[in-house]
RNA sequence: GGAGAGGUGGCAGAGUGGUCGAAUGCGACGGUCUCGAAAACCGUUAAGCUCGCAAGGGCUUCGAGAGUUCGAAUCUCUCCCUCUCCGCCA
């Protein structure tokens, strides 16, 4: 959510970012809300203080035992009209905050203007040793191929038992999985610096509001309306919301958590798009970043985070580049957003493992997440990023395909020895 | 699932329908004292909205919502949450 005054003094700069992030243009309606909701506030504001004066009066005149019948009279009226002016303003406060609810965050200047993913812009690009040629796409079995040569996992069941997308790890594919995800926590928390969080993976309306998927993304949720809960999309939701509603002390900023959670999407409309195996699926796993910083040090925690998940890969040796998303690309509530795209060298294809954003103080301001610079400050409103570090999904297909040997056998790099008991998977 | 207790300021914890945004304690901040610190003493100590160039003013907030009343932290109703005990259980 941006700062209604932000949109009062700037709503010139409002408007060019709504249209750079292809949004609709709601200023003109907020402002002449606002316009009418002041106006209220200070009709019913005077009524407000006046009756406060004469109860007053009442009051010291019941002390004193003298008659206030009059007074009393005077104020019946009063009360009435200060329900009927409230209820007005509720109404316009209803359909301000639902509007305030649409407008994205304001895209950050460093992010080039452009209309959809074909727009970006590739920043970096990783190979072990710096091998081009790793980034050719290459014969070899496919990640479903290789799964269904070893019994990795079970697509099939995985339906049977639960729905389509809601993939079964077996054996060493699920052996598997989990030595990423310890792998990348232990990363994370001895290296970097990351606190673990295991948090819960369903969560209330309110969470998903803080963090910005509702009311947009609302259809993409899994609900439980028997108990009003929701499967998390992401662990940024249960991590962030954390300290919602907190005042976060300053020295222990900036705060930084990872953490593991299963992470549930509809994907509702994408069916028929890279629907095969694992490439779009309801459940995932997945290791998150969160980061809670000073406003002026986001930008640099946002390359250090980037830099933190890049690691993943580089300690695998996985080829993969860095994209920086358009305005047309990057999401709703962030100001910067950083994609990693694994090479899939079967697929031939670059595959998004993680989305890396700067969110400034848009989540913070909906999820009222503040700190004071010291004891005499005003509170404000902290900066809050996340990233995924990463997506297990999307690496297991770029990981089978990299290091399968020419007879289908995968191999097991170093790094990941201390987590299997097998080094490679024949 | 059943029974009970409770939700008040950063924390702890008082509160008679009317000088209650709220006693008191702790903490924090500023000051006196000190070479410095501790102790002691004095003072300050919420947030949001709104009007105003500012100084400053106004309004709201005692879990949430509704009600009674001229007036609600205080009375009534509904809901939410926390804790304790019993039952069931991974």
């Amino acid at each position: 959510m941006l700062d209604i005054r932000f949109i009062r003094e700037n709503p010139e700069a409002v408007r060019a970012g709504i249209a750079a992030k292809r949004s609709e243009d709601v200023v003109d309606q907020i402002l002449d809300l606002d316009k009418e909701r002041r106006t209220i506030i200070g009709e019913v504001e005077q009524l407000k203080s006046r009756r406060n004066t004469v109860s007053e009066e009442i009051a010291g005149l019941k002390r004193t035992k003298q008659p206030a019948d009059d007074k009393i009279a005077e104020m019946k009226g009063v009360s009435d009209d200060i329900a009927a002016l409230d209820q007005r303003l509720r109404e316009k406060e209803l359909a301000l905050n639902l509007l305030m609810d649409t407008v994205p965050n304001m895209p950050h200047s460093s992010v080039p203007i452009g209309n959809d993913a074909k727009d970006n812009v590739e920043v970096k690009r990783w190979s072990p040793n710096g091998d081009d040629s790793l980034f050719e796409k290459r014969a070899g079995l496919d990640h479903l191929a290789l799964a269904e040569k070893h019994g990795l996992f079970d697509f099939k069941r995985g339906a049977k038992i639960a729905a389509a997308g809601f993939p079964v790890y077996m054996g060493r594919g699920a052996q598997l999985e989990r030595a990423f995800i310890n792998f990348m926590l232990d990363l994370h928390t001895r290296s970097h610096g990351y606190t673990e969080v295991l948090p819960p993976f369903f969560v209330n309306a309110t969470s998903l509001r803080g963090t910005g998927q509702f009311p947009k993304f609302a259809d993409q949720v899994y609900h439980m309306p028997a108990d009003e809960l929701y499967a998390i999309p992401t662990a940024e939701v249960p991590v962030t919301n954390l300290y919602a509603e907190e005042m976060i002390p300053v020295e222990a900023l900036p705060l930084l958590h990872c953490a593991f959670s299963a992470c549930f999407r509809r994907e509702a409309g994408s069916y028929g798009k890279d629907t095969r195996g694992f490439l779009r699926v309801h459940e995932f796993n997945k290791v998150e970043l969160v980061k809670f910083t000073l406003p002026e040090n986001s930008y640099e925690e946002h390359e250090k985070l980037t830099a933190d998940a890049e690691r993943v890969l580089e300690l695998l040796e996985i080829p993969y580049r860095r994209i920086i998303c358009c305005t047309g690309d990057q999401s709703f509530g962030n100001s910067k957003q950083y994609d990693l795209e694994v090479w899939s060298p079967v697929e031939g294809a670059w595959l998004e493992a993680s989305s890396c954003s700067n969110f400034e103080d848009f989540q913070a301001r909906r999820a009222n997440i503040r700190f004071k610079r010291d004891a005499k400050s005003r509170p404000e409103f902290v900066h809050t990023l996340n990233g995924s570090g990463l997506a297990t999904s999307r690496l297991m297909v770029a990981f089978l395909e990299t290091y399968q040997e020419p007879d289908g056998t995968i191999r097991i790099p170093e790094v990941l020895h201390p987590y299997l008991p097998f080094t490679s998977i024949a």
